[in-house]
RNA sequence: CGGGGUGUGGCGCAGUUGGCUAGCGCGCGUCGUUUGGGACGAUGAGGCCGGAGGUUCGAGUCCUCUCACCCCGACCA
C-alpha cells in the first residue's frame, strides 16, 4: 500500500477528552475514528489488524469443529420474552418499535436465536454434539461507554455455541474451548490467563474469564506470581496476607481486561425455548449448551494497551497491519524504493510504503506511531538497507538480497 | 442514572466586565529554499461559535431549554 494514497491520516494530536490510551493511539495513527460514544469506524489500517485477529480466532474455532454462520442482529420482542430477558436486559438492550408497531431489539448476544435455530436442526442424539459460531456485531447500550475499544456500544464479537447430550460431553468440550482460547491469545501475542468467575445473568454454573494484565483494565484479578493460580476478585475476597491455595505464595491484585469468556449454560436456554432431543432410549431430553465469546475490538484495544511506548503502537507479530513499513529517505531518486516496493509485493510481503514527499523526520514519527513491527529504510546514505525492529529500535544493515529472508525469519 | 466538566474552520485550542471585520497553532493549496528524528519563508482557501428560544441598540460572551461528548461513581457476559 502506498501511504500517499492511504485513507486514514496520522494526526499529531487528539482531543484531550480522549483519555484512553488505546483510543488515542489508534485514532492518531489512523486505524479508527470515533463515530459516537462507544462506536468506532475502522479505517483501512484498522481493518487490516481486525482481519488478522478475526482470522486467528476463526482458525482456532474451526480447529475445535466450530461451524461458522451468521445470525441477525434485529430480533423480535416475543423471542426474548420466552427467556425473560426482554425485561431483564431492558437497560442494556436497544429496544424500539418499528414502523409497523412491532417491538424489536438489537441483539446483545445470541442465545435466544441460536437455540431457536437449533430446535429445527437438532432432533436426535445423532445430531449431537454440534458447534456453531459467528463473528458479528453486538449492540449494548452501556450506561457509560468508555476506554476506547474496550467498552463499546456496538462491537464485533465472536460467539460460539455448543450443544450436548449430557453434562460430561459439555464439560469435555468446555475444556477444549478453554484451551482453544488460551491458544488464540498466545497466537495474538497477548499474555492471558483464565480465571473462574460467576456466570452472571448467563448461567448458574461457574464460568471462566480470560484476563490480560493492563492498567487500563476494569477488572481486578487476584493472582499468584509463582504458579498460574488466579481468580476474579468478585468471587475471591482477598484478605491481607492470604496465600495461594495452590502453592502458598502470597497473592497479589492486578488490574485486568476481560478479553474473553466462556460459560456452561446447561439447560437454561433449552428449557426456556424447548430445545430437546430424542435419546437412544427414545425419551425426550433437554439439550445442554455452552457459549463462548471474544470481543474483537476489545482485543485490538487490549493489544494497544499492553504494547505501546511513548512513540506509538507496537503491534504484535500476528497483528501487525503490514509485515514491513518501507520508508524512502532518498532525496531525488525514488526509483530504488519504488523498485523494492514492487519486488516485496511480488514476493507476497505485506508492505506499507511511505512514498510521501515529506521530511524524513515525519516519516519516522509516523512509522513509530503506526507501529508496524519492521521498518526498512532506503536512503542515499547507505548502499545497504536499514532494517529496524519497532519494539526495540534495533537497527540492522542488510543487503537487499537478504531482506526477504530477514523478514520471513522475523515472523517465523 | 447521580456528581463534575467540555462543545469556536479538517484537528488541537484562545477569545477579558457583552462591542466593531472571531483569532492562534497544526493540517490543507500554490511558489521558493530545505532533507537521518514532527524544517523555513512567502502567499492563499476554509467559520450557521453544538442546536432552539430569550434579554439587549448589539450575544461566541448573559438567561432558559435541549443535544452531544469526556471524567468519577453506580451498572455490566
Amino acid at each position: 500500500m502506498r501511504q500517499s494514497k492511504l485513507f486514514g491520516k496520522t494526526r499529531r494530536e487528539v482531543s484531550k477528552e480522549e483519555k484512553s490510551i488505546n483510543a488515542e493511539l489508534l485514532i492518531r495513527a489512523g486505524f479508527i475514528e470515533k463515530h459516537i460514544a462507544g462506536v468506532y469506524n475502522y479505517l483501512p489500517l484498522g481493518l487490516k489488524v481486525f482481519r488478522k485477529v478475526e482470522n486467528i480466532i476463526r482458525e482456532e474455532m474451526n480447529a475445535i469443529e466450530g461451524q461458522e454462520m451468521l445470525m441477525t442482529a434485529l430480533q423480535p420482542k416475543e423471542l426474548w420474552e420466552k427467556t425473560g430477558r426482554w425485561s431483564e436486559m431492558a437497560d442494556i438492550m436497544y429496544q424500539f418499535e418499528d414502523g409497523h408497531g412491532s417491538e424489536v431489539g438489537l441483539a446483545t448476544t445470541h442465545e435466544e436465536v441460536v437455540t431457536t435455530l437449533a430446535k429445527q436442526q437438532i432432533k436426535s442424539y445423532k445430531d449431537l454434539p454440534v458447534y456453531v459460531y459467528q463473528i458479528q456485531d453486538k449492540f449494548r447500550n452501556e450506561k457509560r461507554a468508555k476506554s476506547g475499544l474496550l467498552r463499546g456500544r456496538e462491537f464485533s464479537m465472536k460467539d460460539l455455541y455448543s450443544f450436548h447430550a449430557d453434562q460430561n460431553d459439555l464439560d469435555q468440550y468446555y475444556q477444549k474451548a478453554h484451551d482453544a482460547y488460551l491458544k488464540i491469545f498466545k497466537r495474538l501475542g497477548l499474555e492471558a490467563f483464565s480465571v473462574e468467575a460467576s456466570g452472571g445473568s448467563m448461567s448458574k454454573q461457574y464460568s471462566h474469564e480470560f484476563m490480560v494484565k493492563t492498567v487500563a483494565g476494569e477488572d481486578i484479578t487476584i493472582l499468584c506470581d509463582k504458579c498460574s493460580w488466579a481468580q476474579n476478585k468478585e468471587i475471591f475476597q482477598l484478605k491481607n496476607g492470604d496465600k495461594c491455595p495452590e502453592c502458598g505464595t502470597k497473592l497479589a491484585e492486578a488490574k485486568t481486561v476481560e478479553a474473553g469468556n466462556i460459560f456452561r449454560l446447561g439447560t437454561k436456554y433449552s428449557e426456556a425455548l424447548g430445545l430437546q432431543y430424542t435419546a437412544e432410549d427414545g425419551k425426550m431430553k433437554d439439550v445442554l449448551m455452552g457459549s463462548y465469546g471474544i470481543g474483537l475490538g476489545r482485543i485490538m484495544g487490549t493489544i494497544v494497551e499492553a504494547n505501546h511506548d511513548r512513540d506509538g503502537i507496537i503491534w504484535t507479530k500476528a497483528t501487525s497491519p503490514y509485515q514491513i513499513h518501507l520508508l524512502n529517505l532518498a532525496k531525488d531518486d525514488k526509483s530504488k524504493a519504488e523498485k523494492l516496493y514492487l519486488e516485496l509485493q511480488a514476493a507476497g510481503i505485506e508492505v506499507l510504503y511511505d512514498d510521501r514527499e515529506i521530511s524524513f523526520a515525519k516519516k519516522f514519527k509516523d512509522a513509530d506511531l503506526i507501529g508496524v513491527c519492521l521498518q526498512v529504510i532506503v536512503s542515499d546514505k547507505n548502499e545497504k538497507l536499514e532494517l529496524i525492529e519497532r519494539e526495540n529500535k534495533k537497527i540492522k544493515l542488510v543487503e537487499k538480497k537478504d531482506l526477504l529472508s530477514e523478514i520471513k525469519k522475523y515472523y517465523s
